[in-house]
DNA sequence: CCCGCATCTGACAACGTTGTCCAGGCTCTA
DNA sequence: TAGAGCCTGGACAACGTTGTCAGATGCGGG
C-alpha cells in the first residue's frame, strides 16, 4: 500500500497548504510529467494543443514552479547575497538599489540583510545565506576576519566586499578613496586658513574610519602642524555623545576653529550643534546629506558614489560568475569635495 | 554500473563547485547518513564520541547544509519577500529595516526587490517570490488589481500590504492616515490665514497620493474655500516638472501663498524652488524629511511613522503564520504634524 | 546465562523538479 | 508499401535533505 506510506509520511499540517505540483497538473492535463515540465519552461518538443491543455490545468490549478526543487537539481539558485551595516541608513539605500539594478539585469533575486556592525552577526548572516546556496554575495564587512569563508569561496560562491576590505582572506575589495578624500577635506580647510581643525569619527577598527582618520593626519602633517589629542574623537558614534565631543572641542580655551566629521551621521549631529554656536566654525564632512545646499551656510562634503560603489560590486560579482574575471583585485573609487559654504569659512579667532 | 550512471547525470561544470554533502561527512566520518542529519540539527541520541567524529568530518570538508534541499523536505523556508516601490528612497529604509528585525527576531531572512512603481514588476516579483516558497509576503503595492495573489493565497503563503491597501482582494492591510494627515495640515495653513494654497502631488492612480488630495480637497471645502484647477498639479513626479509646476503656481496674478506638498521628493524640491524665492510662501510637506528643522524656516511636515508600518505589518505577517491572526484587516497609523516654521508663515499679500 | 529494555544507529523513501533516454507514431522517400 | 528518420511524450533516476522505522548494541535483572 504505497498511498497508506505516503500518507503517513506527510507532515500533520500539509505543506505549503497542499500547492498542486507537476504531477497533479500531468494527471490533469492528461500528459506525462516531464510535458508539463517542458511547457513551464518553454522548451521545445510540444505540440501547441498539448502545451494548451497544460497551460490550461495549469492555470485550473494555480501552479506555481517550486524553485526550491529546481534549486536542488539545477545548482544555480538565481539569487545574490546582500549583508550590509543597516539598512535604514540613508548611505546604503542607493547602494543597494545599484546591487539590486545589477542582480535584476542578470535575472537574479536579492536576499539581504544588516549586520549592525557586530561581526558575529555578519558571519552569521553570511553563512545562512551561504546554506540557501546564494550564487554570490556582496559583503559590506563587520568584523576583521573572514576566514570563516574560506571553505565557500573554495566551494565556488562569488564574493566581493564593499566599501571595507576582506580581513584575512583574498578576495575582491570595491572601496572609495577614503584616505585621499579625508587629507582632500582636511587639506581644503587648512587652505582656507584653518590650523586647530577638530576631527570626529567612527571606532577606529572600522576600516572606513581608520582611512579617513589618516588622511586628516596625513594632511596635518603635509602642513606641519603637529595635532592635539582633544583635538580628535575616536569612537564615538551615537548622537548625545557626538554632540558632548564636538561642543567639548569648541569650549576649549584654543578651540578649533573648524571640524572635519567622518561620516554622515555625525555631520548631521555636528551640523546641530554649530547651528546653535555663534561663532562661525568651519565644517567638512565625509558622506554627503541631502539638503546640505539648502542650509545656511550650504554643507562642503566629500562624496562618495555610493551606488557606484554598488554597481561595480555587482558587476564583479556577475563577472565572477561568467567565469570572465579571474583574480581578485582592489577596486578604488575617487572621492569628489562639494565646497557650499561651510568649508570656506575663515578661522574666526 | 550505477555508477556511471551517476556520472553521466552529473553537470559538466560541477553544481555547486563540488559542496561536500551529508553523505561525504558520513563516509569520512565512518557513519550513517541520518546521523550526521542528528548532528547538524542538533537532535538528541547520539553520543558524544559520535557526534566528535561528525562534527571533526563537517570542519574538515567544510560541509555547509544545503538548505534547500532542506526546504524541499520541510515545506518551510524561514524566509519572507518584501515588494517596495524603491531600496533608495529614504521613506522605505526605516521601513525595511522594521520588518528585517522583526523577521530576525522570528528566524526569518529577508528577500527584497523594487518596484519602480511599475505593477508588472510588481507581479513579477510577487510570483518569484511565491516560486522560492517565501512564508509571507510584505507588499508594497505599486498595481490595483492583485487578483493574480488568490492561488497563492489560497495555498497560504501569508500576505500584508502596506502604506497603499491592495486591489480587488481581500487582504491584510496597514496603511497612514494619509487623508486625514493631509486634511489636517492643509487646516493647518488655512489656520494660518491661507486660503490660496496649492497642491502638488503624484499621480492620483497611487492611492496614497489620492487620499492626500482627498484631505487637501476636505480641508479647503470645510473652510469654505473654492479650490481653482491652476493651484492643483497631480501627476508630476521627476523634480524638472515639480520645479515647473510650484513656478507657474507662484508667477500667477494670483499667486497661491502656500503650498502642501504630496511626499517627500515633492517637498525637497519645492523647498529648493521656494529657497529663490523672495516673498515667504509658506510650506507644508508630507512624510518627514531630515534635517528638516535645520532649514531656515524649519519645514513643517505631516510626518508617517514609517518604522511603525513595517514593524506592525511584519508583526502581522507572523501572526497570519503562526495562526493567531484569523481575518484580514485594515490598520491604519496617525500621522503628526510637526510644525518648524514653514508652515506658520502669514500669507504674504 | 538469557531475556527484555533502552539507547543509538542506519537503511530507505519521499519532497518536486529536471536530465537522460527510449518508445511509439508520424512523415517522407524509394 | 516498406523502411528510415524525425518528432513528441513519458518512465526513471537523481539532486541533498529529513521522517520513519527497524536493527544493533549494551546493560541490568531474573
Amino acid at each position: 500500500m504505497p498511498d497508506t506510506t505516503r500518507r503517513a509520511n506527510r507532515l500533520p499540517g500539509n505543506r505549503y497548504g497542499n500547492r498542486p505540483t507537476m504531477k497533479d497538473v500531468a494527471a490533469r492535463a492528461g500528459v506525462g510529467l516531464k510535458t508539463v515540465s517542458r511547457v513551464v519552461n518553454g522548451e521545445p518538443g510540444v505540440t501547441p494543443e498539448t502545451e494548451r491543455r497544460v497551460q490550461e490545468a495549469i492555470d485550473a490549478l494555480g501552479f506555481r514552479r517550486n524553485d526550491s526543487a529546481r534549486v536542488l537539481r539545477k545548482g544555480r539558485t538565481a539569487s545574490i547575497g546582500l549583508v550590509l551595516e543597516d539598512l535604514a541608513d540613508p548611505f546604503y539605500g542607493p547602494l543597494s538599489r545599484a546591487v539590486e539594478e545589477v542582480a535584476r539585469a542578470h535575472g537574479a533575486l536579492l536576499i539581504n540583510g544588516s549586520s549592525a556592525e557586530d561581526p558575529d552577526r555578519e558571519q552569521e548572516l553570511v553563512l545562512a545565506l551561504c546554506a540557501r546556496r546564494v550564487d554570490g554575495l556582496v559583503v559590506i564587512p563587520a568584523g576583521d576576519d573572514h576566514r570563516y569563508l574560506e571553505p565557500e569561496l573554495k566551494a565556488g560562491v562569488a564574493t566581493v566586499f564593499v566599501d571595507r576590505p576582506a580581513g584575512q582572506i583574498d578576495a575582491d575589495v570595491v572601496v572609495s578613496d577614503n584616505f585621499g578624500g579625508a587629507r582632500d577635506g582636511v587639506a581644503h580647510l587648512i587652505a582656507h586658513g584653518h590650523r586647530r581643525i577638530g576631527f570626529i569619527g567612527d571606532m577606529p577598527r572600522i576600516h572606513t574610519a581608520a582611512e579617513r582618520l589618516r588622511g586628516y593626519r596625513a594632511a596635518m602633517e603635509d602642513a606641519g602642524i603637529p595635532v592635539e589629542d582633544s583635538w580628535m574623537s575616536l569612537g564615538v558614534t551615537d548622537p548625545v555623545r557626538v554632540r558632548r565631543a564636538a561642543e567639548e572641542m569648541l569650549a576649549d580655551p584654543q578651540p578649533v576653529t573648524a571640524i572635519f566629521t567622518g561620516n554622515n551621521r555625525v555631520t548631521v549631529t555636528v551640523i546641530r550643534v554649530l547651528a546653535e554656536h555663534t561663532r562661525g566654525v568651519a565644517l567638512v564632512g565625509f558622506d554627503d546629506i541631502e539638503l546640505a545646499d539648502l542650509l545656511r551656510p550650504g554643507v562642503t562634503v566629500v562624496a562618495q558614489d555610493a551606488a557606484a560603489l554598488g554597481r561595480t560590486a555587482a558587476e564583479r560579482l556577475f563577472r565572477q560568475l561568467d567565469g570572465t574575471l579571474l583574480a581578485p583585485d582592489r577596486i578604488e573609487l575617487p572621492t569628489r569635495l562639494v565646497t557650499r559654504g561651510s568649508g570656506e569659512l575663515p578661522p574666526s579667532d
